[in-house]
RNA sequence: GGGCGCGUAGCUCAGUCGGUAGAGCAACUGGCUUUUAACCAGUAGGUCCCAGGUUCGAUCCCUGGCGCGCUCACCA
C-alpha cells in the first residue's frame, strides 16, 4: 500500500469484505458505451428510442450527490458521462451498501433510462454493482489535476480527471491509423526490424547503450531504423515503413523526449520529389481523419496541412536569410565570426548552425526546405543536376523539424566512402565504425529508392494543438522518484560520457 | 549545464515582517427525493521537501542538497 489509499477507504474495504462483497470481481458487467446511451436518450423534449429501455453502463463513479433518499452520481467511460440517479424505494436491498461507495469507485450499473426535472439524461438505477474499489481519492473535482508533474507521473488518473487528455490520446491513435491505412493503400507493407543494434547508424545522435548477455556484446539502441529498412528494399520489399520508437541519449525539452516515435518508410523507384507528394498528401488526410479540417491552431498560429505545402531551396533561404552562398566560406565564416557563432565540427556544421539560426525560425510552414548541401546528407543522393546538393527535404512547422526524407544513396563505394569519414571525424554523435554489412547489401543492388521520416510526437503536437511533446506521450521521460519501489533499486552503472 | 521561479492537508491554494498553520474541495457524522462545483450543521486530517547554520525559538532568514516548472544552451 502506498499512503495514498485513505483510511476511510480501507475500512470501506473491509465492510464490503464482511458483508459478503467481493470489492474486486472477477468478472465486468456486458455495459453500453455511455456515450452511445447519451445518444439513444436524445433531449427531454426530444426524446430518444433508448428511453424507457433498461441499459447497463460501467465506469468510473466521479462523485456522489447525496439527498438522502436519492442520489445523483456521474459516471464516465472511455466515451463521456452520463448520470445516474439512485433512489432508496429502487434500491431497497442496496440501499444500505451506499455509505461504501465512493468517488473514483469503478461500477457497473443497470437500469432505465430517463431524464429529471431539469431535464438531465439520467440512468434511474436499479441494479449497482462495485466492480473495483478506489483505495486513493480522486483529484479535487473542479481543479482537478494541476500539478504538470504529478499529471504526467500519474497519467492513469490525468486521463479520466483532466478536461481534453483523453481526446489528445484518442487523436493520437486515429492519426497512426490514418498513416498506416493510407501507406497500406499506397502498396505498402509494415514490417518491424531491430530495436538493439550493434552498430550506431542511420541517424547522428548520441545512442543509449546496454548488453547483450547472451551474446556477450554490448548493443545501441537505435536511434534511427533506415539502414535496416533499405536492408529490406534490397531485400526486395520495395515498400516498406515502420513505426519506429527510436532513442537518442539527449536533452529534454518540449519539442525532444528521448525515446520517440518516428515513421519512416522507404519505396522503390521513388525519388524526393514522390516523397514531397506523398507527405503533403498523407498528413493531410491525416489532418482531415481527426480533426475535419486540414487547418490547425498551433502555438498560437494557424497553419493549413491543406496539399500542397511549399517548397523552398536550402541555398536560396541561405542566401536570403544569411546574405552568401552555402559554400562561400569565407563569407559563412565572417558571419558566423560577427554572430559569435564558434566553429567546433568543421565548415560545414558551422554552415548548417548558421542555416539553423538564421533561416529555420522563418520557416512557419508547413514547407519543404529542399536540396541540402550534400556534405550533410551522409546517407542521401547527389542531385543529377547539382553536384553540390543532396536529393533531400526537410518538413517544417512553426520552425519545428518534422520530416526528413531524401534521394537514397544506393553506390556502396561512395556509401562507404562517406561513412569512413564519419568514423574520421570521431565526432560522438557519429558511428564509431563503418557498417560493412550495410555497404554489403548495397553490393548486392538497392534499386533507386527515396525514403522519409516523419516526427510522429511532433505530427500529433501540431494536429492537437499541444505546445509540449510530453502532452502527446503518455508517459514522458520522468526523474526516478524513490517512492515508486519496495526494495533495492539496482545498481546504476557509471555515467556514459557527458 | 546556466538563469528565473516553485515545493504548506489526498487535491487546489492562502499564511506566518521568526513564536510549530488556515480555507475550499475530497473524507467522516447528522439532515435533506431532482442535483449537476448540490446545500446546511458538525468532525477529523499536517515530518509546512530534506540537511545544516543563525536564533531563546525556524515552516518563514541564510547555506547546501533533492524534486519540479519556465527559459536559454545542447539536441540536423
Amino acid at each position: 500500500m502506498t499512503d495514498l489509499a485513505h483510511p476511510d477507504r480501507l475500512a470501506k474495504l473491509a465492510a464490503l469484505r464482511e458483508s459478503g462483497v467481493d470489492p474486486y470481481p472477477a468478472r465486468g458487467v456486458a455495459a453500453r458505451a455511455v456515450a452511445e446511451v447519451r445518444a439513444g436518450a436524445g433531449s427531454s423534449e426530444e426524446p430518444g428510442p433508448l428511453v424507457g429501455e433498461r441499459v447497463t453502463i460501467a465506469g468510473r463513479l466521479l462523485g456522489l450527490r447525496d439527498f438522502g433518499k436519492l442520489i445523483f452520481a456521474p459516471v464516465q467511460d472511455r466515451s463521456g458521462r452520463l448520470q445516474v440517479g439512485l433512489k432508496r424505494d429502487a434500491l431497497a436491498e442496496w440501499w444500505p451498501s451506499r455509505k461504501q461507495l465512493d468517488g473514483g469507485d469503478l461500477v457497473g450499473v443497470s437500469g432505465t433510462l430517463g431524464f429529471t426535472q431539469k431535464g438531465e439524461p439520467t440512468l434511474w438505477a436499479d441494479e449497482v454493482r462495485l466492480l473495483a474499489k478506489a483505495l486513493a481519492p480522486p483529484p479535487e473535482k473542479w481543479h482537478g489535476l494541476t500539478d504538470l508533474e504529478a499529471r504526467y507521473r500519474r497519467r492513469y488518473v490525468d486521463l479520466w480527471a483532466s478536461e481534453g487528455v483523453l481526446e489528445v490520446f484518442i487523436k493520437r491513435s486515429r492519426i497512426l491509423s490514418s498513416l498506416r491505412a493510407f501507406l497500406e493503400e499506397q502498396g505498402y507493407l509494415e514490417v518491424e526490424t531491430p530495436t538493439l543494434h550493434p552498430i550506431c547508424g542511420g541517424a547522428t545522435a548520441r545512442p543509449f547503450i546496454t548488453h547483450y548477455n547472451a551474446l556477450g556484446e554490448d548493443r545501441f539502441l537505435r536511434i534511427a531504423p533506415e539502414l535496416y529498412l533499405k536492408r529490406l528494399i534490397v531485400g526486395g520489399m520495395e515498400r516498406v515503413f515502420e513505426f519506429a520508437r527510436n532513442f537518442r541519449n539527449e536533452g529534454l525539452s518540449r519539442d525532444h523526449n528521448p525515446e520517440f516515435t518516428m515513421l519512416e518508410l522507404y519505396e522503390a523507384q521513388a525519388d524526393y520529389r514522390r516523397m514531397m507528394e506523398l507527405t503533403e498528401t498523407m498528413l493531410e488526410r491525416a489532418a482531415l481523419a481527426v480533426n475535419g479540417t486540414t487547418q490547425c491552431e498551433f502555438r498560437g498560429r494557424t497553419y493549413d496541412l491543406q496539399a500542397p505545402f511549399a517548397r523552398v531551396r536550402y541555398g536560396d533561404l541561405f542566401e536570403e536569410h544569411v546574405g552568401c552562398a552555402f559554400d562561400d566560406r569565407e563569407a559563412v565564416r565572417a558571419k558566423a565570426a560577427e554572430l559569435q557563432i564558434e566553429e567546433h565540427g568543421g565548415y560545414w556544421k558551422l554552415m548548417n548552425d548558421l542555416f539553423e539560426e538564421l533561416c529555420e525560425p522563418h520557416l512557419e510552414g508547413p514547407v519543404f526546405c529542399t536540396d541540402y548541401p550534400l556534405e550533410i546528407c551522409p546517407l542521401a543522393k547527389a542531385s543529377p543536376t547539382d553536384p553540390r546538393v543532396a536529393e533531400r527535404f526537410e518538413l517544417f512547422v512553426a520552425g519545428m523539424e518534422l520530416g526528413n526524407a531524401f534521394s537514397e544513396l544506393n553506390d556502396p563505394a561512395e556509401q562507404e566512402r562517406r561513412f569512413a569519414e564519419q568514423v574520421a571525424s570521431k565526432d560522438p554523435e557519429t558511428p564509431g565504425e563503418v557498417d560493412l554489412d550495410y555497404v554489403q547489401a548495397l553490393e548486392y543492388g538497392m534499386p533507386p529508392t527515396a525514403g522519409l521520416g516523419i516526427g510522429i510526437d511532433r505530427l500529433v503536437m501540431v494536429l492537437t494543438g499541444q505546445d509540449s511533446i510530453r502532452d502527446v506521450l503518455l508517459f514522458p521521460a520522468m526523474r526516478r522518484q524513490e517512492s515508486e519501489t519496495h526494495g533495492d533499486a539496482p545498481p546504476v552503472p557509471g555515467e556514459g560520457e557527458a
